[in-house]
DNA sequence: GTGCCTCGAGTTCT
DNA sequence: CTCGAGGCAC
């Protein structure tokens, strides 16, 4: 590193072009682009500060990196990607799944009668995973899962953890160039129930007992204080860590077993006491029955108990599939359930008019927070169940969120079942099931205040228009108050900016604000404009499709009132990759709606949505069909598909003779092989990722 | 006609 | 995230 600077005025100078770079990189990073620099570049960035800082405290700016490191401009944290990815685990509910697991991997491996499968077991805990990284030693990075492959920075938070050391043990770990030590981050029960009873009294002694903020469960609490724009703030909550595992390394020293890794990581961090192996799958499924027995009793939450194929070689050869490991596996207890009255049935009335009935329940705690709504999807539900308000249910959260209602402790067969509505509550049209469907819809079409307002809601949702400071409960409340009827009314707007200005909480500059993200809006992408209208079947990839074949919203709009009485037109539209018979005739019979052509000519008088321009570079794939297959590890499928489209590429599912590029990750199986039978070219993702690059 | 696979739609809570 | 329906390949 550069020497510090001699004077003041260079200090000062250096400080304040550091923290515009900073910063910069930091907007890069939070707008999930690929950043201009290397994390190591970036981190010698926040470093070069840090040591100025050092030496000239007294020129510490308000805008300070320092200050700021893990807070983005708008209070949120920055989001930087992965070295490797921070995979989720595939889960099991039962004894049986976990043996079929096992039987998985034998049959993956090809193992032998003889070849035992040997597993770790140790406790899941509840809550955030989090990944720490060490350069030469010292922790430079410390990243929340976030969507697996970008994570939110903490680090300063993390720095306040008494549980995580700045520095690796030399004597455990040498001086590996990258360690990353993978664990959770987790609030103790009992230090959740003082920290709460704090946070009370500090409000009492603030003389506002009543908005006092607690937090619902240790998880919560420990999310919650973990994700502090302050790291002060962070520094006082009672946060501690489990290592369980591990990222990027690089010159570190390697071990054969996963029991004998977390062996060595437990010389510098904290390991489950529980963690225990390596198993068969009897003994396994033992450990299991031990920790769920201890479960009440441990300091914190678990959800269940995580298995491991103890041999990192296999875990090697194992590989992923989509998002899990495939030598992983998380065996949950059984879902926690609860007893509650159910007060009522409401319906509410989506924007295709579908009604959905909605349980409202008498609140109760279940897997630690607090229910007081489950949907009962349908009627067939309503009669499977045979509920009716006033009965004792019994409701679980089910694959860890969405509660549901399991049982009926009410039942009574003899009872009629609970009347569902044939006619909208919300318009009083007519609600009727369509053949052979089982959903009831509201016949009431733009009559319906309530499909019209979801409408609105979805045309400026974030997949559609994307309007911001538009969000559904503004929508709503405009509506309601008559500033808008219909989509083109947003486009109005600005000829009632005193009236939104009369409104609370609408000021000059967030009026300003909103009034100009609708003028940026006056040529939208087309797909997802058309994306946007809600007609039934077309979602935002079908969309894009038809934009695809057709160009442009009005030649689409053309073709499809067109297509009502000639087969021609019809059949142009069912050529479209996805589009057939059901999806095609909802187009044609959106546009025959009278109410829906007026709304769509008003629309277009205030907005025109541009030509589907895709930029297609060039390529040595341009006009080829790709496929992918196996799995990939730092994209998604999604990106990869879009990846491929926009060097001009067709991507496939399976591979066939027309088949021109195979792009196979770790797993790949049968079309790996029909590709090499066929003669196609088949190439991993890094030469992929090199094809990318290379396009013009 | 049968069986994937993809896409759309609806949903809970913080 | 999960379910069901629509599309498409075999």
């Amino acid at each position: 590193m550069d020497r510090l600077p001699n004077t003041d005025e260079e200090a000062a100078a250096e400080l304040a072009e550091l923290a515009s770079r900073i910063a910069h990189h930091n907007r890069l990073y939070h707008a999930e682009d690929a950043p201009e620099i290397s994390d190591a570049e970036y981190d010698a960035l926040v470093r070069r500060n840090n040591a100025i800082e050092a030496a000239f405290p007294h020129l510490v700016r308000a805008d300070s990196p320092s200050v700021q490191v893990g807070a983005a401009p708008a209070g949120h944290l920055s989001k930087v990607a992965h070295a490797q990815p921070m995979m989720s685990l595939e889960n099991a509910f039962s004894d049986e799944e976990v043996v079929e697991f096992v039987a998985r991997i034998r049959r993956f491996l090809s193992l032998g009668e003889d070849d035992a499968v040997a597993l770790t077991a140790e406790p899941k805990i509840d809550g955030l995973s989090c990944s720490l990284r060490y350069e030469k030693g010292r922790l430079v990075r410390a990243l929340t899962r976030g969507d697996g492959r970008i994570g939110e920075d903490v680090t300063a938070n993390v720095r306040t953890i008494a549980d995580i050391p700045d520095q690796l043990p030399e004597d455990a770990f040498g001086t590996p160039d990258v360690f990353e030590v993978r664990g959770e981050i987790y609030m103790a029960k009992a230090d959740f129930l003082r920290l709460n009873e704090r946070l009370l009294r500090e409000a009492e002694d603030a003389g506002n007992a009543d908005k006092a903020r607690q937090f619902a469960n240790p998880r919560n609490a420990a999310a919650g204080s973990l994700r502090q724009k302050d790291a002060a703030v962070t520094a006082t909550r009672p946060l501690r860590f489990l290592a369980w595992g591990w990222g990027e390394l690089v010159g570190a020293e390697v071990e054969e077993t996963q029991a004998g890794r977390i062996g060595r990581i437990a010389k510098g961090f904290p390991v489950s006491e529980l963690f225990a192996g390596p198993f068969d799958v009897t003994a396994a499924l033992d450990h299991y029955r031990r920790i769920e027995a201890e479960r009440a009793d441990l300091p914190f939450d678990i959800d269940g108990v995580v298995y491991k194929v103890d041999r990192l070689d296999w875990q090697q050869r194992l590989g992923s599939v989509a998002k899990a490991p495939r030598w992983a596996l998380a065996h949950k207890f059984p879902a926690e359930k609860a007893q509650t009255t159910l007060n009522a049935i409401d319906i509410q009335v989506g924007r295709t008019g579908k009604l959905t009935p909605v349980a409202r329940l008498e609140p109760v705690t279940v897997g630690g927070v607090v229910v007081t709504n489950a949907t009962l999807h349908n009627a067939d539900e309503i009669a499977r169940l045979g509920v009716h308000p006033g009965d004792r249910v019994v409701i679980q959260r089910a694959g860890d969120v969405i509660p549901q209602i399991v049982e009926n402790l009410s039942r009574d067969d003899g009872r009629e079942p609970w009347p569902f509505p044939d006619k909208c509550p919300e318009c009083g049209s007519d609600a009727v099931a369509e053949e052979g469907e089982v959903d009831i819809r509201c016949t009431g079409g733009l009559i319906c205040p309530a499909q019209r307002v979801e409408r609105l809601r979805h045309f400026v949702s974030r997949g559609a228009l994307d309007i911001d400071g538009m969000g559904g409960t503004t929508v709503e409340s405009f509506f309601r108050d008559g500033l808008l009827h219909s989509p083109a009314d947003i486009f109005r707007l600005h000829t009632k900016r005193d009236e939104i200005l009369a409104r609370e909480r609408w000021a000059e500059t967030s009026v300003d604000n909103l009034l100009s993200a609708i003028e940026q809006r006056r040529a939208p992408d087309p797909a997802r404009f058309l994306f946007g209208l809600g007609i039934r079947h077309i979602g935002s990839v079908t969309a894009r499709d038809l934009l695809r074949a057709f160009g442009t919203v009005e030649r689409l709009a053309e073709v499809a009132s067109k297509a009502a009485d000639d087969a021609e037109a019809r059949g142009e539209i069912e050529a479209v990759d996805g589009v057939g018979p059901v999806v095609a005739q909802a187009l044609v019979d959106f546009f025959a709606e009278q109410h829906n052509r007026e709304a769509w000519d008003d629309l277009l008088s205030e907005v025109s949505p541009p030509p589907l321009a895709e930029e297609v570079r060039d390529s040595e794939v341009s006009g080829l069909t790709v496929v992918f297959t196996g799995s990939l590890e730092t994209l998604s499928r999604d990106e990869a598909k879009a990846q491929a489209e926009s060097l001009g590429a067709r991507v496939s599912g399976s591979v066939s003779a027309k088949t021109g590029l195979v792009v196979a990750g770790p797993g790949a199986g049968s079309k790996l092989k029909k590709a090499s039978e066929l003669g196609i070219r088949v190439v991993d993702e890094a030469e992929w990722a090199r094809i990318v690059q290379s396009a013009t």
